[in-house]
RNA sequence: UGGGAUAUAGCCAAGUGGUAAGGCAACGGAUUUUGAUUCCGUGACCCGCAGGUUCGAAUCCUGCUAUCCCAGCCA
């Protein structure tokens, strides 16, 4: 499955420790995500972790959504999260949900009650976040701590049967308010909630929270490494402290790795979120949005994101990649594969005029002269063609070597021209070029007689097809003043202007991805592509050392 | 002021007592029918700071400092 070597880290080396010591038959990761949002680059990082991770010692990874609270989880989620997952080209052993083992957790519960390690609370959910003390104060036990088994039994049953309404009653683990750490301060394990689950409907009135249910859905599947971010550190003792007291046989070992940061990038839930429901993106897939499926509707390939996530390590420490990073992988997975082809996004007309009225002809272009396997394509050629705006500059400063009065070009594939004449509209705008060509320096023809600076691209005017061009820039700015997020936000993110490509590009597919000469890696948009207009998203300008 | 973590170049990141890998970015230069690609070259007199142990430390010890996380019936 993979050819790829991923650097080490610190996770590869404590499986690699484990199976030197035979610790286990095999080793089982899990991607657990909750079906309650799209997945982003940063659940990439998890994903590509855990599969390859598994891949690599031969073991096995699951899919597992953590559905443990039905008021922020939906179907449309996991159906999103299940396409996003193979897109990236990841199969999982096996799919599970957390509410497929709602039973064995009751039991779980049950079995804590009867062990006296857990009982059930009447303290309304204010009066147990004072009684949990603060950070530098140990809390106080509940007067209901003490509960007998069979009263705790009873009541827990009957939380069960739905007896109580939201919020009356909880169980809490008994475990410590005086512990430093408040997650051991008798967390809660189960809450009562009358809402209808995706998977369960109306079969549960109570759902376990996560620190319980977490452990142990870890524990039955026989997950050996389960991986998570930084923020659970705190919560590893109340992991290992369910696992023990529910007497599981497994024992899973969590292990907490960074959680990925991009610059100009936001990556929260909520944040997203605020784009979607603002209306400022075009929903979840929107190719700004840092998304799967906006990343995948942007153009990035999964190899891209792949090697993206295995390239940039995995670590404890907090960071922040540069998104510039996952540019340079895009770019060169698309090098060797995506076809060369002219297109001008801003178009200027030039016409030729020694060139002869009404002819045509059809030049030898290569596909892509990095990879000459691709083939030649044949674009056309005659008097009248656009070029890009920014290739004519009336007065240039220095070292500008595009076109300029009197100054002589290259036409990619085609013949050096010069600029004779600039023709200008009532208001002074240039609006035409007149250039004359010489015929003796058509490409392919081995021409040497002089060099030239500058070679445009540009597309032939009659055989033009109209294209509508998308040019991105990233939602929020990091170097934008202010503390609120929104001060972040990046008014300019997304600029659409009209051009030409090439006439056999009248055949492009959604998600068909090109090299745009001289501009960049363009991927043909599935949403608002129709039979009457491509629309074209950048992926990502190529890079350039020209500075106006 | 409690507990848990982390500190290696602008950004990621190897390094696990023997004298600082690699990638991105940046900057030079060569090649170039993409100001692209490719190719060559340039970076830490030093590993948060201060001490100590040792023949020898980024790696061990001590003490500071900075940053992040934790007081949801969210995950």
């Amino acid at each position: 499955m993979s050819e790829h070597t991923t650097p080490t880290n610190f996770i590869k080396q404590i499986v690699e420790e484990d199976m030197a010591e035979n610790k286990y038959d095999e080793i089982v990761t899990r991607f657990p995500p909750e079906p309650n949002g799209y997945l982003h680059i940063g659940h990439a990082k998890s994903i590509v972790l855990n599969f390859e991770l598994a891949d690599e010692f031969g073991g096995r990874t699951n899919l597992r959504f953590d559905d443990t609270n039905p008021l922020k989880e939906d179907e449309e989620y996991v159906n999103s999260i299940k396409k996003d997952i193979e897109w990236l080209g990841y199969e999982w052993d096996s799919l599970r949900f957390a509410s497929n083992y709602f039973d064995q957790m009751y039991d779980c519960a049950v079995h804590l009650i009867k062990k006296g390690l857990a009982y059930v609370d009447d303290l309304s959910q204010e009066e147990i976040r004072q009684y949990r003390g603060t950070l530098t104060e140990p809390g106080k036990e509940s007067p209901y701590r003490d509960r007998s088994v069979e009263e705790n039994l009873d009541l827990f049953a009957r939380m069960k049967d739905g007896e109580f309404s939201d919020g009356e009653k909880v169980l809490r683990a008994k475990i410590d308010m005086s512990s430093p750490n408040i997650n051991m301060r008798d967390p809660v394990l189960y809450r009562i909630a009358h809402a209808t689950h995706h998977n369960t409907g109306d079969t549960w009135c109570i759902y376990p929270m996560y620190s319980f249910a977490h452990p142990l859905e870890d524990a039955i599947e026989g997950v050996t490494h389960s991986i998570c971010t930084l923020e659970f550190q705190d919560q590893r003792p109340l992991y290992n402290w369910v696992v023990e007291q529910c007497d599981m046989e497994a024992q899973p070992k969590q292990i907490e790795f960074a959680r990925l940061n991009m610059t100009d990038t936001v990556m929260s839930k909520r944040k997203l979120n605020w784009f979607v429901n603002e209306n400022y993106v075009d929903g979840w897939d929107d190719p700004r949005m840092p998304t799967i499926s906006g990343l995948r509707r942007r153009g990035y390939t999964p190899d891209s994101i792949k090697q993206f996530c295995r390239e940039i390590g995995v670590a404890k420490v907090d960071n922040t990649v540069d998104v510039r990073m996952l540019e340079h992988f895009v770019r060169e997975d698309l090098k060797l594969t995506a076809p060369r082809t002219m297109a001008v996004l801003r178009p200027l007309k030039v016409v030729i005029t020694n060139y002869p009225e009404d002819e045509v002809e059809w030049l030898d272009a290569d596909i892509n002269p990095e990879n000459e396997e691709m083939g030649k394509r044949q674009i056309p050629f005659s008097r009248e063609i656009y070029i890009e705006q920014s290739d004519f500059m009336e007065n240039p400063p220095k070292k500008y070597f595009r076109l300029y009065p009197g100054n002589e070009v290259r036409l990619k594939h085609a013949y050096f021209i010069t600029c004779q004449d600039v023709i200008k509209d009532e208001d002074g705008n240039v609006v035409e070029l007149h250039c004359t060509y010489d015929p003796e320096t058509k490409s392919g023809t081995g021409f040497t007689g002089r060099k030239v600076k500058g070679t445009l691209h540009w597309v032939e005017a009659s055989h033009a097809k109209d294209a509508e061009f998308r040019l991105y820039d990233s939602l929020t700015k990091d170097d934008q003043e202010g503390e609120d997020f929104m001060d972040k936000v990046n008014p300019e993110s997304l600029e659409i202007v009209n051009g030409y490509v090439e006439p056999n590009m009248a055949s492009v597919k959604p998600e068909d991805k090109f090299q745009f000469f001289r501009h960049g890696y363009f991927n043909v948009d599935p949403k608002h592509t129709t039979d009457e207009q491509i629309v074209f998203n950048r992926i990502v300008s190529l890079k350039s050392s020209f500075k106006l």
